[in-house]
DNA sequence: CGACACATACCAACTAGTCGGTCTCCGACT
DNA sequence: AGTCGGAGACCGACTAGTTGGTATGTGTCG
């Protein structure tokens, strides 16, 4: 919890707002009297929970890891025991979870853009988000290198990077498109790709 | 030409010092202040130019899609008469502009990102900068596809989505780690993979 | 002279952040 | 049981600084 001690109903409340509007509008250009507004808190109540906007931003960034975390995990769905449908089904879950409006996956680019050079914090907090997110990608892809084609140039860390990449560049360009269409085409057609890496027979 | 009708040398400078700044950080944290101090120009010359500054950015946008055009009919090179070769070079270049820190990649981003919700005029001049540049590709594509698997089920229009979709992503990917090699490994991951798609027997 | 290229000084609007105050709840003391 | 006091939750008016934008002036060149 950032300066304040309670995770009151209120402080949840302006945590929730900033989150919708940062993801529409981008961090800069929500302004902490939006914020207000839309969680019906007033100034006053908003500095009482966070000491800046930017530790707002920072608290924010904290939650889409913690989610990010879960996002992964995915507890109890029975694993498929073959490691390439493994490694589908978790791009799927990616795929699904970035093609939901209420997605993590452009906001964490936002403040990469907006903020990463002018806050230490939450640079440090964007890199070890992506790289914990990552390291378990990398693991996935090896061990379908692995069991397919252990004696190929794939790299698994470059395919990972790769994944990323998508995720963050497909929504981007779905903005600059005004159209989420390319987002759900962009993974159909990674995982064709690694199918075919993999699979050269079939 | 904007508002103003003459190309002069100070609108050239304050195009060029904007460019760079909002590269750096992002149009909304540009301050029109700091774009005339860099291009050594007072506001009253900056406004004697522009009308606004979203015009400017409108104008930036204008720049980019002319350098994009230019970079992509590269003329003169002499051209490989294999389809997949002709590819290849054309992924290489777009990996270099972009490796490139003057590159014009993420600026895109940047307007797709920050202002295609507010500023339609902008919304509208990127996504066809988007669209023109995806065609050729597309079509390049598409040859490859009729020339070495003409059957299979790869869709050009779908690589070329992938392919602009990581041109975006590995730069707010960049920006995350604060390390641009991700750049460069990105592209040459994605080549390998378009080789694999292609040519499965080698 | 008059059009153009710019400079200087300025403004109105907005922004993050502050500050004194109010209300409410809770534990301690009488 | 009553009440006193203090702490936390929250309010809303205010400020200092910044921002995009303007009005007016000045030098120059044809």
């Amino acid at each position: 919890m950032s300066p304040a001690n309670t995770e009151s109903e209120s402080c949840q409340r302006i945590l929730e707002a900033a989150e919708g509007l940062v993801r529409q509008k981008g961090f800069g250009a929500t302004t902490v009297d939006d914020i207000c507004k839309a969680a019906g808190v007033t100034k006053g109540g908003f500095f009482h929970y966070f000491k800046s906007k930017n530790a707002l931003g920072l608290e924010l960034l904290r939650r889409i890891d913690a989610e990010f975390s879960n996002e992964q995990c995915c507890g109890g769905t029975p694993q498929p025991s073959d490691s390439l449908e493994r490694l589908m089904l978790a791009i799927d879950r990616m795929a699904h979870a970035a093609t939901d409006p209420e997605s993590n996956c452009c906001i964490l680019g936002v403040f990469a853009q907006e903020m990463c050079e002018t806050d230490e914090a939450i640079s440090d907090l964007c890199q070890s988000i992506c790289n914990k997110a990552m390291e378990q990608f990398t693991e996935a892809f090896q061990a379908v290198k692995d069991d397919y084609s252990p004696d190929s140039e794939i790299d698994a860390k470059a395919l990972t990077e790769t994944l990323f990449a998508l995720r963050q560049g497909a929504a981007v360009m779905a903005k600059a498109q005004g159209n989420t269409d390319i987002i759900a085409s962009v993974y159909e057609n990674f995982k064709t790709m690694v199918r075919y890496l993999f699979k050269p027979a079939s």
